[in-house]
DNA sequence: ACGAGTTTTGCAAGCGTATGCAAATCGTAT
DNA sequence: ATACGATTTGCATACGCTTGCAAAACTCGT
């Protein structure tokens, strides 16, 4: 309608003929204010097109109601939902989210900083490690942060993650209660300490038993098309073939039950035995059939966000560390 | 290290011994300053650990580097990659980005309204169909727009998005110079131009030809799972079944193919061709090797910003309505 | 050492909103 | 009509930064 400039409080007070304090308090719920006047400013915000000016107002309140999200997982299989479920939470509780992405820890800390130049209420990191720079630079201002999918080193820090432990005993569990003994663990990166304990448990939980042995213990395998390769190589010396085999993430377990259908015809799992981790959608499909590991990401979505609101309420509540506990889903492949 | 506030242009001013102007210029690129003073300040700053507050400077240069970014659709195959993408793109010029997702047409303009209030100097919107409403506030606030993957239509709003009838055109002479000419389409949601036009392209180019019917368009078919069902309903009828059939999404023909192959033991692609949409990953592996149609999505965010970055920098520039070719892609399943 | 020209600096006025405090207005009981 | 407490309003200042303008401090050449 008008010329160039965005209407202001200014604007509104002069039209509505009040006081600019005072169309400030219209746009303040539980402000002290008439119903007359509020009115009479109401109307006069809609005739000029008048939305308040959240950068002012941040400025002004001290706190842009911004939530930073660093994003360093780009492949997890979830990602998408995760990033929509952590920005539909927040923006319920009235907060919007720059998202920001890191691959390197360098890179990260600059992010990091970054946020803080926009005045982030809080941050949420999924699956990325902190630097201790970055924590106490995060400490000293103030500004609470959670980490999700990994668990925290800083003490300021709070943390949502999964035990690991708790995953490969579970999966040590149910291998051993079926007549699998001779395992193989195929991991995609040395990075994750989830993942890392997931492992260590079932060494270690398996241990004590003579007749179970790990063949061995593979790194840096990751996603499908590697998981049909790490089978067809494994299976290349035959006189120590495993009866099980454990993956760090579905797609490769994916992989692994295509290579043994495709060329190897191994039968699945009368001859071996196929464990995933994450659970994703194909895996409960029938042709796959995967037996998986379940993650509560949506609760861990909530808690996060629960823990990161609390804290920016009351800076003076604790950090936490919570660990949620997976679940092994046995299906056609164990 | 100190107390609760954090450090302001005047705390570090005070303690070098400069006006607060200066130091604000210290941090602007390019402002005059001697060395020395810079020196100094810098010395200053990082000994209160100053940094400049954006929100405060936003208020003052009357722009927030911060662009807004409406998601609407989760469920598309590439929404991380397109996410990542986009972030990194805009944060390489300087950018932040702030996301929020919208379901419904309603909720998409009280989204768009929230960006303004936020102040974005820019708004990237992912395959949602905007209001007119929303579009006119924009452009009356000078506030560019461009739409992602859907073509605009307000003539004030940019759109970046690919020819469906090209796809349509395409895929229709790939099939009849193979002898295919019983043809079913199936797509997700009458909701997508892009789609909508490919299927009536398909029509249209095969009209002229009397050898080549068009047996069905099915819609509300979407998915792995829902592409399984599909085929076998097809197939219920031996007496006018399809020798080609072309779905609106890779997965949704990954179904039908693995539909063939389980149950109903149709040989692709003597029997039946299988055309799908999107190329996703998996589309390419060996095991499915789906002919598909590759969409320039690369391109496609790196045009948007761009788009959205020049009208940034000067408004009289007028949007613009960009259509990208796709690429056929002949696979095993035609 | 002086002045012209060139940096470099400080001053002060914004940017649009929130809010403590005091003044003004209202409602009501006397 | 008056007084008194409760609401509602306006005034003025603050939030932390940028920037036009003028004053101050540097260059040099002579």
């Amino acid at each position: 309608m008008n010329g160039t400039r965005r209407a202001t409080s200014q604007d509104v007070a002069a039209l509505a003929g009040v006081s600019q304090a005072t169309v400030s308090r219209a746009f303040t719920p539980g402000a002290s204010i008439s119903l007359r006047t509020r009115e009479k400013i109401e109307s006069a915000a809609e005739k000029l097109g008048y939305k308040p000016n959240i950068i002012a107002r941040s400025l002004s309140k001290r706190q842009s109601r911004l939530i930073g999200l660093l994003f360093a997982d780009w492949t997890h299989p979830k990602a998408a939902d995760l990033l929509k479920r952590i920005t539909e939470v927040l923006t319920e509780h009235g907060y919007k989210v720059i998202v920001q992405s890191a691959s390197s820890g360098r890179d990260a800390h600059a992010v990091m900083l970054d946020f803080l130049q926009y005045q982030v209420d809080g941050v949420i990191v999924f699956s990325a490690a902190l630097s201790p720079e970055t924590s106490s630079e995060y400490a000293r201002n103030h500004v609470p942060i959670v980490i999700l999918n990994r668990p925290r080193v800083a003490q300021t820090t709070s943390s949502v993650s999964v035990d690991g432990t708790g995953i490969g005993q579970q999966i040590a569990t149910a291998l051993l209660a079926r007549p699998y003994r001779r395992l193989t663990l195929i991991s995609a990166n040395q990075d994750s300490p989830i993942v890392n304990r997931m492992m260590d448990a079932i060494v270690s939980s398996t241990a004590a038993r003579p007749d179970v042995q790990i063949l061995s213990r593979l790194t840096g395998i990751d996603g499908y098309e590697a998981g049909k390769q790490a089978i067809n190589s494994i299976w290349q010396d035959k006189s120590t073939t495993p009866d099980a085999i454990i993956c760090t993430s579905d797609n490769t377990a994916l992989g692994i039950l295509a290579g043994c259908r495709e060329h190897l015809n191994i039968h699945v799992p009368a001859e071996l035995a196929i464990v995933g981790l994450g659970d994703v959608t194909v895996a409960a499909w029938k042709d796959h059939n995967l037996s998986t590991v379940r993650i509560p990401h949506d609760e861990m979505v909530n808690k996060s966000v629960e823990l990161l609101l609390e804290r920016i309420q009351d800076p003076s509540l604790p950090a936490q560390m919570l660990e949620y506990q997976a679940q092994f889903i046995a299906r056609g492949t164990t």
